[in-house]
DNA sequence: ACCTTACGTAAAGTGAGCTTGTCATTAGGA
DNA sequence: TCCTAATGACAAGCTCACTTTACGTAAGGT
Protein backbone atom coordinates (compact mmCIF):
# COMPACT_ATOMS: atom_id res chain seq x y z
CA UNK A 1 0.00 0.00 0.00
CA UNK A 2 1.54 3.11 -1.45
CA UNK A 3 0.57 6.41 -0.25
CA UNK A 4 1.35 9.91 -1.15
CA UNK A 5 1.42 11.19 2.78
CA UNK A 6 4.88 13.16 2.76
CA UNK A 7 3.95 14.41 -0.53
CA UNK A 8 0.77 15.96 0.50
CA UNK A 9 2.28 17.39 4.27
CA UNK A 10 5.20 19.21 2.22
CA UNK A 11 2.85 20.96 0.01
CA UNK A 12 1.16 21.90 3.35
CA UNK A 13 4.48 22.89 4.94
CA UNK A 14 3.81 20.60 7.97
CA UNK A 15 6.45 18.55 10.19
CA UNK A 16 5.25 14.88 10.71
CA UNK A 17 4.35 15.78 14.33
CA UNK A 18 2.23 19.19 13.14
CA UNK A 19 0.32 16.48 11.11
CA UNK A 20 0.12 14.22 14.15
CA UNK A 21 -1.37 17.06 16.09
CA UNK A 22 -4.62 18.06 13.43
CA UNK A 23 -5.03 14.07 12.83
CA UNK A 24 -4.78 13.17 16.59
CA UNK A 25 -2.46 10.38 16.32
CA UNK A 26 1.29 10.11 17.21
CA UNK A 27 4.09 11.18 15.21
CA UNK A 28 5.02 7.48 14.91
CA UNK A 29 1.80 6.59 13.79
CA UNK A 30 2.40 9.02 10.98
CA UNK A 31 5.55 8.41 10.22
CA UNK A 32 5.33 4.86 10.24
CA UNK A 33 2.24 5.09 7.41
CA UNK A 34 4.87 8.00 5.63
CA UNK A 35 7.43 4.59 6.09
CA UNK A 36 5.34 2.15 4.75
CA UNK A 37 5.46 0.68 7.93
CA UNK A 38 1.90 -0.17 8.57
CA UNK A 39 -1.46 0.79 6.75
CA UNK A 40 -4.32 3.22 8.37
CA UNK A 41 -6.78 1.90 9.51
CA UNK A 42 -10.21 3.02 8.02
CA UNK A 43 -11.36 5.82 10.15
CA UNK A 44 -8.13 7.12 10.33
CA UNK A 45 -7.59 7.27 6.36
CA UNK A 46 -11.17 8.79 6.12
CA UNK A 47 -9.30 11.70 8.67
CA UNK A 48 -6.14 11.62 6.65
CA UNK A 49 -8.17 12.25 3.39
CA UNK A 50 -11.07 14.95 4.62
CA UNK A 51 -7.87 16.84 6.23
CA UNK A 52 -6.26 16.81 2.35
CA UNK A 53 -9.82 17.13 0.91
CA UNK A 54 -9.08 14.42 -1.76
CA UNK A 55 -10.83 10.98 -1.79
CA UNK A 56 -9.01 8.02 -0.36
CA UNK A 57 -7.95 6.07 -3.41
CA UNK A 58 -6.52 9.56 -4.21
CA UNK A 59 -3.97 9.32 -1.28
CA UNK A 60 -3.75 5.35 -1.07
CA UNK A 61 -2.80 2.65 -3.95
CA UNK A 62 -2.76 -0.57 -3.01
CA UNK A 63 -0.66 -2.48 -4.85
CA UNK A 64 -3.00 -6.06 -4.63
CA UNK B 1 -19.26 4.29 10.95
CA UNK B 2 -22.10 3.05 8.86
CA UNK B 3 -21.73 1.00 5.21
CA UNK B 4 -23.76 -0.11 2.42
CA UNK B 5 -22.78 -3.59 2.43
CA UNK B 6 -25.98 -5.28 3.06
CA UNK B 7 -27.97 -3.34 0.13
CA UNK B 8 -24.46 -4.12 -2.66
CA UNK B 9 -24.50 -7.86 -1.18
CA UNK B 10 -28.51 -8.36 -1.88
CA UNK B 11 -28.29 -6.59 -5.13
CA UNK B 12 -25.94 -9.16 -6.46
CA UNK B 13 -28.01 -11.73 -5.21
CA UNK B 14 -24.85 -12.71 -2.91
CA UNK B 15 -24.98 -14.69 0.77
CA UNK B 16 -22.75 -13.73 3.42
CA UNK B 17 -20.80 -16.37 2.18
CA UNK B 18 -20.50 -15.93 -1.43
CA UNK B 19 -19.18 -12.31 -0.87
CA UNK B 20 -16.45 -13.72 2.01
CA UNK B 21 -15.37 -15.80 -0.89
CA UNK B 22 -14.78 -13.32 -3.10
CA UNK B 23 -13.16 -11.18 -0.89
CA UNK B 24 -10.70 -13.36 0.57
CA UNK B 25 -12.18 -13.14 4.09
CA UNK B 26 -14.48 -15.32 6.50
CA UNK B 27 -17.83 -14.91 6.64
CA UNK B 28 -18.26 -14.17 10.14
CA UNK B 29 -15.93 -10.94 9.05
CA UNK B 30 -18.62 -10.14 6.49
CA UNK B 31 -21.31 -10.86 9.22
CA UNK B 32 -19.03 -8.56 11.51
CA UNK B 33 -18.54 -5.48 9.08
CA UNK B 34 -21.98 -5.26 8.07
CA UNK B 35 -23.92 -5.60 11.85
CA UNK B 36 -21.28 -3.11 12.31
CA UNK B 37 -19.39 -4.90 15.01
CA UNK B 38 -16.26 -3.34 13.31
CA UNK B 39 -14.44 -1.35 10.53
CA UNK B 40 -12.76 -3.49 7.55
CA UNK B 41 -8.93 -2.72 7.50
CA UNK B 42 -8.14 -0.40 4.20
CA UNK B 43 -6.68 -2.88 2.35
CA UNK B 44 -10.10 -5.02 2.78
CA UNK B 45 -12.15 -1.97 2.28
CA UNK B 46 -10.13 -1.56 -0.81
CA UNK B 47 -10.92 -4.85 -1.84
CA UNK B 48 -14.97 -4.60 -1.29
CA UNK B 49 -14.77 -1.11 -3.23
CA UNK B 50 -13.00 -2.62 -6.01
CA UNK B 51 -15.86 -5.65 -5.99
CA UNK B 52 -18.64 -2.69 -6.53
CA UNK B 53 -16.90 -1.16 -8.87
CA UNK B 54 -17.61 1.87 -6.29
CA UNK B 55 -15.36 4.37 -4.53
CA UNK B 56 -14.65 3.31 -0.70
CA UNK B 57 -16.74 6.79 0.35
CA UNK B 58 -19.63 5.76 -1.56
CA UNK B 59 -19.48 2.55 0.42
CA UNK B 60 -18.58 3.42 3.88
CA UNK B 61 -19.73 6.83 5.78
CA UNK B 62 -17.90 7.71 8.94
CA UNK B 63 -19.68 9.11 11.79
CA UNK B 64 -16.86 11.76 12.59
C1' DA C 1 30.13 24.85 21.38
C1' DC C 2 25.33 24.68 22.39
C1' DC C 3 20.33 24.46 21.67
C1' DT C 4 16.30 23.36 19.02
C1' DT C 5 13.67 21.23 15.36
C1' DA C 6 12.77 17.39 12.52
C1' DC C 7 13.07 12.75 11.48
C1' DG C 8 13.95 7.68 11.97
C1' DT C 9 13.65 3.86 14.89
C1' DA C 10 13.26 0.47 18.70
C1' DA C 11 10.88 -1.87 22.86
C1' DA C 12 6.82 -2.85 25.20
C1' DG C 13 2.00 -2.58 25.82
C1' DT C 14 -3.20 -2.14 24.43
C1' DG C 15 -7.02 -2.73 21.42
C1' DA C 16 -9.11 -3.83 17.02
C1' DG C 17 -9.43 -6.72 12.74
C1' DC C 18 -9.70 -11.29 11.54
C1' DT C 19 -9.56 -16.29 12.15
C1' DT C 20 -11.71 -21.01 13.32
C1' DG C 21 -15.21 -23.30 15.68
C1' DT C 22 -19.61 -23.77 17.52
C1' DC C 23 -24.59 -23.10 18.50
C1' DA C 24 -29.51 -21.20 17.73
C1' DT C 25 -32.94 -19.51 14.77
C1' DT C 26 -35.50 -18.88 10.62
C1' DA C 27 -37.14 -20.11 6.09
C1' DG C 28 -37.72 -23.30 1.93
C1' DG C 29 -37.84 -27.38 -0.47
C1' DA C 30 -38.16 -32.53 -0.88
C1' DT D 1 -41.49 -33.74 8.98
C1' DC D 2 -36.79 -33.60 7.84
C1' DC D 3 -32.82 -31.56 5.67
C1' DT D 4 -30.25 -27.79 4.10
C1' DA D 5 -29.06 -22.87 3.41
C1' DA D 6 -28.63 -18.42 5.42
C1' DT D 7 -27.92 -15.55 9.10
C1' DG D 8 -26.75 -13.85 13.84
C1' DA D 9 -24.04 -14.35 17.67
C1' DC D 10 -20.38 -15.75 20.77
C1' DA D 11 -15.63 -17.41 22.47
C1' DA D 12 -10.72 -17.96 22.10
C1' DG D 13 -6.66 -16.91 19.81
C1' DC D 14 -3.47 -14.40 16.57
C1' DT D 15 -1.64 -10.53 14.10
C1' DC D 16 -1.20 -5.90 13.43
C1' DA D 17 -2.65 -0.88 14.04
C1' DC D 18 -1.50 2.21 17.25
C1' DT D 19 0.24 3.93 21.70
C1' DT D 20 3.98 5.81 24.97
C1' DT D 21 8.65 6.39 26.01
C1' DA D 22 12.99 6.92 24.62
C1' DC D 23 17.36 7.32 22.07
C1' DG D 24 20.45 8.72 17.92
C1' DT D 25 21.37 11.80 14.30
C1' DA D 26 21.52 15.58 11.03
C1' DA D 27 20.76 20.53 10.05
C1' DG D 28 20.25 25.46 11.50
C1' DG D 29 20.57 29.30 14.51
C1' DT D 30 22.67 31.62 18.36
Amino acid sequence: MNNRLRVLRAEKGWSQADLADRLEVSRQSVNAIETGKYDPSLPLAFRIARLFSQRIEEIFEDDA
